[in-house]
DNA sequence: TTGTAAGCGTTATCAA
DNA sequence: TTGATAACGCTTACAA
């Protein structure tokens, strides 16, 4: 196992000490031509990239930000590791990515791993910490985002959805359009869909009907919502409308419709949430209620990065609006009754 | 900005040196019990957890593992991205991931970011690798793993799949089982559909079949497929047979066919790539190639700490075999002919 | 333009 | 069981 290569080599191999090594990279122009580029010779020749652990460790900075999502295979997460990635970047940070499996315990893991890192920064979906997790970072007295779910009690910036709210309003207006035996499908990894959910049965009860929720504890994907509409269907009478956690669970739920030979929107129409790329290929198009993901990424970014820089960092709370992704899955009534509902919540 | 807390502040609130702090963390055996519970009150109190720059710094381990995949997306690299997790986590280290988006000026980046953090390994998926990339990690001296294509030229360890041997079985296969106007659907974003689709056309072309390609620069998903599909029904005459780069593709393909009302797998049978999960949900259900990546991954990241325990490096080649994940977009006999012809290849 | 010295926060080593 | 010292590889601050 030979040593590493390291500023000193390089240095050897230019004639110089390992300072102006350090300089070619840092400060070119400081360098005198003659030797940068004996130096890039030398650079070029081994392949050496000078190591970023001993800054990390002497500055304040590490120039690293941390985000764990729960999982990788779930589309919502891709728009907020894009929106991270970006920002990181702008900013001249390289962003630690870790995923918690929705996970508590493996989430402590990955948040202690980021402090043993010295991450400048931590951002985290969901509002859901071990007690641990939530003492470390306060002490680690560094940004902390919390992305998707609001909470009361934020660790620092928490931007996000009022997902109870948000399926109260949305049932109610179903119902408000004539839908009488509206169900829910859920799947339980996602502490969202329990959210979600309560709002769904709040609605149903203060109009007198009575709820129907089907859920698993399986992953979330098509199969799940394929499944639970095929359970709907086989027992009971059929619903008139399905109002779906999300986007898989919708178009599995609407595969299944087809292949029953159940009419959607007539007889049933399909909702489902977040507003995935995949709703324009279902056919009918799948109506969904589209998160801004993104935009809270975004905005969540930027406002990390700027109380990395001023020092600062008050708890700050922001709910962000949804909108209605239209399709062919609801009708136009339903839709337009939906879109309204969104746009005052 | 207060100064972080290091093992000094534990040391001073538990009256000790920094040596026995360590010490608790390393050795706990090896501290006095009493010492012990006033170290263990002073981290409790602050929500300490030492850096592990230093070491990482002084040692010739970091102790990480870098995994760079072209997409977080795409459910082909969830599995990559979970038996790596494993692998790392079973031998104590931890998992730096990277996307490159399926671009190679983006993964030279993220090496040589992997690099400066002193990766003690790092983990690539695909052959395409800019020549910086290539010799930086040569120099570098490390075990790199190439993941899903195979390689003439070797980083490392290189596990995969033959592609375009694939793809030429299978469409002779599907040629043998009477099927003419086979089609296939790309999408260009990964350099593997160009790989599958000269295997599509090498078949055809012995075949005295005329191929016929599409694809499109979209990334790949269930509208590119839809789309694809629809695009091909309206022109020409009507395939008997659709050969997908990948089950995302092959799902929007059958979508389009429900709608079109084209009966699948009399008219036409539908053929993905992957054996993702979501092919079950189809309706009818998708008949695909079973890639084994977690397999690959697990066997790749095995061999890759045991070249990492014991130093050594040969370059290494190995091919994969795939399976067919049944189901009913395609007639009984080409299945039978597909897994016949898989299981000899 | 280049060099020297000190220090970042931890651990290996040796000493007590 | 605990402590002192040096070292890891780089950068900052100062000197030449």
């Amino acid at each position: 196992m030979k040593k590493r290569i390291g500023l000193s080599e390089i240095a050897q191999m230019a004639g110089v000490t390992r300072m102006t090594v350090s300089r070619y990279f840092h400060t070119p122009k400081s360098v005198a031509p003659a030797t940068r580029e004996r130096i890039a010779a030398a650079v070029e020749k081994t392949g050496f990239i000078p190591s970023r652990l001993p800054s990390m460790m002497s500055k304040s900075r590490s120039g690293t930000v941390g985000l764990i999502v729960p999982s990788f295979s779930n589309g919502v997460f891709s728009d907020i590791i894009d929106a991270a990635d970006e920002a990181a970047r702008a900013h001249g940070a390289s962003l630690l990515l870790m995923h918690s499996g929705y996970d508590p315990q493996a989430e402590e893991a990955h948040v202690a791993a980021l402090l043993s890192y010295r991450a400048d920064a931590v951002i985290l979906c969901g509002a859901e910490h071990t007690e641990l997790t939530r003492r470390r970072l306060k002490s680690a007295a560094i940004p902390v985002a919390e992305l998707l779910s609001v909470t009361s009690m934020p660790l620092g910036i928490s931007y996000g959805i009022d997902y109870e709210a948000l399926f109260l309003r949305m049932t109610k207006t179903l119902i408000g359009c004539g839908r009488k035996r509206i169900v829910y499908l859920g799947a339980q990894l996602d502490p969202r869909t329990l959210l979600r959910q309560r709002g769904y049965e709040t609605a149903m009860k203060e109009a007198g009907l009575k709820p129907r929720s089907l859920d698993t504890r399986r992953r979330s994907n098509f199969t799940v919502g394929r499944d639970l509409m095929l359970e709907v269907a086989s027992k009971g009478p059929l619903p008139d409308c399905v109002l779906c956690t999300n986007d898989d669970v919708a178009l599995g739920a609407l595969i299944a419709c087809q292949s029953l030979e159940i009419s959607v929107p007539e007889t049933l129409s399909v909702i489902g949430c977040n507003g995935l790329n995949f709703c324009d290929a279902a056919m009918p198009s799948l109506v969904s209620i589209k998160t801004p993901r993104r935009e809270i990424a975004e905005a969540a970014c930027q406002r990390l990065f700027e109380n990395l820089a001023s020092g600062k960092s008050e708890p700050e709370i922001k709910k962000w609006r949804c909108t209605l992704r239209k399709g062919g899955s609801a009708t136009e009534k339903e839709q337009q009754a939906l879109s309204e509902a969104l746009s005052s919540l």
